[in-house]
This record gives C-alpha cells, sequence and structure tokens, in this order.
DNA sequence: ACCATTAAGTCCACAATCTGCACATAATCC
DNA sequence: GGATTATGTGCAGATTGTGGACTTAATGGT
C-alpha cells in the first residue's frame, strides 16, 4: 500500500526548489520575477531559492535581459553545466560505451569499445566497462565536473536491477549493479533495458516528441513507450518487448519458445540472411538486389502488424524507429505504414506517424545518463545536499 | 512542459492531509500514535490533522484499542461513510445503471434500467440516465450523504472527456459531458471507456490485486490495465483496445477495418453464433454441445494469442477475465492459457496467472463511484474545502 | 539634463505549519 | 496501590513562505 510520508519544511523547500530549478530547465532563461509568475510563488522566495541554486552551481546568470521594456531590467538565469554531469553506459553485443553528460544535456565526454561480447563472462564484460568508466570518470572530474550518478543500459529485459536475460551475450538472472561496482549509492546508479533507455535519449536529445514508441531495432527487436515524458514499463519492468508479439500465429519457431513472432520476419538475422552487415544490406537495397528488398518488405509487413497490435494496447503518440531499421527506414517506412494504416481501420482519426530516429546508435547511453540528469533537476536537494 | 506551482504552507497541509487520509484508508483503524509512526509526523501535528478530518466528518474515532500490551490504549480513527459518496454510472448497450458509494467503498444504493440501446440518440439516453442519476442523488441526500463527485462509464473509447466512437450505441464524437449536464464542476466528473473502470472496479472491490489486466468480454473486447494501483491509458486515453490486436493476419474481416482481429474470434456475436444469449451458451456447454465447445476453444485460442501480444507489450501482473468471459471462464481457461503459457516459453519465470473476475456485471459503475472516491481522499482539502 | 514612470530584486515584519519536549491521562504489571 | 508504559495534547521554538515597502536600474517625455 502506499505508506507516503508527511511533508515537512525541509520537504516543501526541496520541492520548490526543485519547481524553480524545472522551470529554468523547461522554459529556457528566465527572470526571477518571471519564476515567480511561473511558479505562482512569490519574488522574496524565488530570490532565495535561487541564490541556492546559484551556490549549489546547477544555475548561472545569464547577464542583463535587453527586452526594450521600461523599467529595471531583470537577471535572467540559466541552467549551468559546469559542475553537474552524470554517467552513461551501454552493454551491447558488439561494443561498450559510455558518457558524461552535464546538466544542460550537453555530451562532455563519449567513448566506445569494440568487442565481440556474444557468449562472454559477465565478470569480464563488467570489469572492461569498469575500467572503461573510471578513466571518464577520472577525466570528467579533471575538467571540474561533480559526477553525481550513473545508469546503464543492457540488452535484454531487466526485473529490479535484476537482469534476466540477455540471450546473445549469453547472460541469465545477472546482478549487474553488483558486479560491475561503480563507486555510487544504490540511489544514484540504475540498470535497464536499451530500449527503455534509448527512447529516452530520443526522448531528451531527439526531435523533442514527448508521447511516442521508440522501436528499437537491434540483434532482437525492443521498444520503449514513452508517454508525457516518462517511460512506461509495467509491472515488472518487462513491457515493450515488441520483438516477441505475435504476427503469424503457425509461422516459424522463434528462440523464445513461440512461433511466427515479430523478431522472426524483422530481427537482425532475419533482415541480413546471407549479407554480412547492415552498411551492406543498405548498398544492395540501393542497388535494387530483389532478394534484400524482399526481405525489407516482408520485416516492414510484419512489423506494421506487431505496431498495429502495440498502436490498440499502448496507444502512443507517435512510432520512432530507431536501432538498424533507422537506415533501413525508407524500405520499411511503406510497408509497415502501410499495413499499420489498413489495420488501424477507423479506429483512430489518424495513425500514428512513422518517424526515423534522429539520434544514431548513442541514443541509449544519451537516455541512461540524461535520466539521471532529470533525477537531479527532480530533486536537486538530494542530489545536491542543499 | 511541466509547469508545476510551487508549494506553500496551504498546500503541505493539504498534502498532510490527504497523508493521513490515505494511510488510514490502506492500513485500517490506526491510533494517532501509529499513525504518527507510519506517516513521519510529529504526535501533534498527526492530532491536528486527524481532528480537521474529524470535523469534516470523513474519518470517525473508533473507541479504544485494546491490544493486551501495557499503557494507555489509543483510540483508532478509521474511515466513516456517514457524510461523503460518489456517483458511479454507466451506458451499456442493454441497460442503463447507476450507483452510490460512500467513502468507506460501501455500495449505498444501485439501480438498474434495461433498455435496448442500440442505434438510438444520445440526447434520449443521456436524457434518462440524468433522470435515474437524479432520483438516486436525491435519496442518497435524504440519508445524509454529499455526493462530491461522479464518473461515467461508456462502451467506446473516449478522448479528453470525447466519446469517439460507441459502435454499438451508433454514436459518433459525443461530448458526454456537456449533454448529460449532471450538476458537479468540471473536476468533480469524468467519463471513461467502461473496461477501464472496470478494471478499477475490480481493483477496489474485488480480488486486491494491485497489478493486473482486466479482460472485459462485452459486445466488443475492451482491456483496462492496472498498474500499481493506477490504470494505464496511453497518450490519448484509448489504451487497452485488446479486441484488435492481431490473432491472424489473414483472417475473416473485422467491422474495424482490419482482419483477424479478436473480437472476430472472441466477441460476443462470435462465441454466441446462433445461440440467443449467454446463459443459455453456458447451458449449452455444460451439456456438452459440440458446436458451442468449439465456439468456445477457438475464443478462448484466441484470447491467448491476443494476451501474448498483451503480456509482452504491457507486462500485467496477472490477467483477469471478466464481463461475458466471467460466466465462460471454465471453457476458455485452458485453452487461453495454454497457447499463453506456449507460447511465452522462456521470455517469462511463470506466465501471469488467469483468474476470473471476482465482481460481475457492476465492475464498471464500481469503478466509476470508486475512482471519485479515490480522488477525494487524495486530496481531502479540495475536495470538502479543508 | 532631469525627473516621472516602470519593473526587478531585496529587506523585514508577519503568518502558517511542523517539531520537540513536557505533561496529563489511562491502561497493565507486580 | 504504586511503578511502568504508552497515548494524546499543550506550548515554545524553528523553518519557510508571504506581502508590502524599499532600493535599484532602466526608459521616455519635457
Amino acid at each position: 500500500m502506499g505508506s507516503s510520508r508527511g511533508v515537512r519544511h525541509d520537504s516543501m523547500r526541496a520541492r520548490n526548489l526543485a519547481v524553480v530549478l524545472g522551470e529554468i530547465r523547461d522554459a529556457g532563461p528566465l527572470t526571477r520575477a518571471a519564476l515567480a509568475e511561473r511558479t505562482g510563488l512569490t519574488k522574496t522566495t524565488v530570490s532565495k531559492l535561487v541564490s541556492d541554486l546559484l551556490d549549489a552551481g546547477v544555475v548561472a546568470e545569464n547577464g542583463a535581459v535587453r527586452d526594450g521594456e521600461r523599467g529595471r531590467p531583470g537577471v535572467a538565469v540559466r541552467l549551468s553545466g559546469h559542475r553537474v554531469a552524470t554517467l552513461g553506459l551501454e552493454i551491447n553485443v558488439d561494443y561498450l560505451a559510455v558518457c558524461v553528460v552535464d546538466l544542460t544535456l550537453a555530451v562532455r565526454l563519449r567513448r566506445t569499445k569494440w568487442a565481440g561480447n556474444r557468449d562472454s563472462r559477465p565478470e569480464h564484460i563488467l570489469g572492461e566497462l569498469r575500467s572503461l568508466a573510471e578513466s571518464v570518470v577520472a577525466e570528467a572530474e579533471a575538467a571540474g565536473l561533480r559526477i553525481s550518478g550513473a545508469a546503464l543500459a543492457v540488452p535484454g529485459p531487466v526485473e529490479h536491477g535484476l537482469l534476466r536475460t540477455a540471450p546473445h551475450l549469453g547472460w541469465r538472472d545477472v546482478r549487474v549493479a553488483d558486479l560491475l561496482d561503480l563507486p555510487f549509492k544504490v540511489d544514484d546508479f540504475e540498470v535497464d533495458n536499451e530500449a527503455n533507455l534509448a527512447a529516452l535519449g530520443e526522448l531528451w536529445f531527439g526531435s523533442g516528441a514527448r508521447d511516442f514508441l521508440y522501436v528499437s531495432g537491434e540483434i532482437g527487436i525492443g521498444a520503449g513507450l514513452v508517454v508525457d515524458g516518462s517511460v512506461f514499463r509495467g509491472t515488472y519492468g518487462l513491457a515493450g518487448e515488441l520483438g516477441h508479439v505475435v504476427v503469424e500465429p503457425d509461422g516459424p519457431a522463434c528462440r523464445c519458445g513461440g512461433r511466427g513472432c515479430l523478431e522472426v520476419y524483422a530481427g537482425q538475422d532475419a533482415l541480413l540472411g546471407k549479407v554480412g552487415s547492415i552498411p551492406e544490406l543498405v548498398a544492395r537495397l540501393e542497388a535494387g538486389d530483389p532478394a534484400a528488398l524482399a526481405a525489407c518488405d516482408r520485416a516492414g509487413r510484419a512489423l506494421g502488424l506487431a505496431l498495429t497490435s502495440a498502436v490498440h494496447l499502448l496507444d502512443p503518440g507517435m512510432i520512432v524507429l530507431g536501432g538498424v531499421f533507422a537506415p533501413l527506414f525508407p524500405w520499411l517506412e511503406e510497408p509497415a505504414g502501410e499495413t499499420l494504416s489498413t489495420r488501424l481501420g477507423q479506429m483512430r482519426r489518424t495513425p500514428p506517424r512513422l518517424a526515423v530516429s534522429a539520434i544514431g546508435a548513442d541514443a541509449a547511453i544519451l537516455g541512461a545518463a540524461g535520466l539521471v540528469i532529470q533525477r537531479v533537476v527532480a530533486d536537486p536537494a538530494r542530489a545536491l545536499g542543499l
């Protein structure tokens, strides 16, 4: 049951710090007077709160505002990225990646290590990731940044910090946080599915939409639903497994135990067939190779069918295709979109728009780092000890 | 963007009233000392808050607690249903229904009016519903209850208070609240999909589970997902349209424009075939009628397939079958459950349990009334003018 | 150039609410 | 019947926000 705690003076202040900081983030540089107007707090209170935020180094004054109006010009306050930053981490089948993002969501550092991680020992991979992270953190700290948390994207479903299964890594039930052992408190470190974090990457670093289903085409197919700026995770955090939605009840067997799942038709293995890589596939598609075109068409139709079910169940504002689906978008758009709008029929005024992801392979690490930034802004008092 | 308001002294108090009242609701009768313990507030503060709640008539003292311990016995405080109540309304194809539920979730009044509402004029039906509601409200007020809000369940998707389409009523784009014109403020009246409200009915009046997918088998098939005690509605409030999830991509045409939707195999029309009613179908099933058994088996398998997709996308804690699926549960459970667990395969430790709804046809009105009660408890200061 | 006007930001007395401790109250235990 | 223990309330004090007066820094008209 909801055993929620009462509110005391300090939580009131904490909340108001978050409100002011959130408003500065959402509505760009603002003067104290404008902040008072927008938050409903008095100028006095806003002044005191802003002063604390200035001391903490999370905001900075932007110089006088020259808006041509009469009267004393205000001093606008904006988010400052010079002190607080967070760490985004990713383990994928082919690489490890790390980035540092500051409070303004500027990417400060970024590093990738290519590695064949198929069927590898968790301890080994996580050790590599730790040393990668440590070097990046040291560099960030040398630049005067304080890393206030981290999040890690993994290629598989995560339940309460436990990686249930990562089929292509060959991992099962791995307590990732314990093995990785970074020097963060539990509250400041999170592990989540690659698709969920990539969806958040699209949210904060992409096109600016606040409601969409991000479809992550990797070796497997996942999806992350963003509704009004936050990810829907379901009961155990396992929502969004688009790859195993039923497309053809009597179709070919899938590794999951089912038959005719989306992954069978549109997973990376199905798309590539005998082709070696995605860039090569794109080259063949551009050259008009019939086998490649047929595979894409089939994948697109299957994707359209799975998305039909997803739209009925999840009601996304739009659909963003990412991962390997991004470079293939020109060949997937028509069969998938056609299938989707035919099937949805009269159920919707207009079917959700199909769009290509605005950011590339970095989606997941950016989303991971952004998630922690989000938390700092949502509760600066806790994150900064104000 | 989240232009949220700052917190002032009065909102702090409002929040604490809600915390205390919520705790009393969730954890049964509690003494002031126990409340202080649980909320983290001091005994002094809790005393003052409880005193206000007593004055408002939403809680009552329960007599001394005799728990065999030493020391002064506390006086337990419990929710009191003698003053505040809410109204639940439903329009369905075959009937109108109304109920009054008090703060303790006790059903105080209940009335159903059978009517053939197929292809009827909205003004007419809503007029009938209004007079039904008015008589029930008058009766409730005569019993000393104050009706502090209402919610209405309708058989179709609702987007921002607009009933988009109710195929079996023959309605399209109806502004239900305006036509119904009950004397409630906008904040105190809500229209929602029958499946969503039935799901909430199951939550508050059913088995006690807090995470489940409620599947509502009516003329159409809808579903309401409850995660941690609240309904997931998607971007436009259209989530949970289980009836049009793809079961067989090349199956028979559905009235929605698609093919092989769940509704084609497991909608009421498909289940009944030439049989006249659900009770008659049940009788035939009990008698072993092969045609009836085959229809149910086919419906169960189709339901299992649609639920497979739903489980992958929505990650429900369990699955509750309601509406006409409730009486048919004995014949649906095996084919649906078998299909579901085979298909989910290794993706889950255990597939979500299939259960039958604990409440009957009243699910939607109970959920509707309960929703408004929930709001009163969530913000007693606003709802009661404290 | 100067002064009225306008708006931003700060100062200070005051108000709302919660805390912490003391204390009265009402049981049980021996 | 007195020691012990726990509940609930009263009162002073702390924290935080409010509201209006005041200072500051511009513009614009004379």
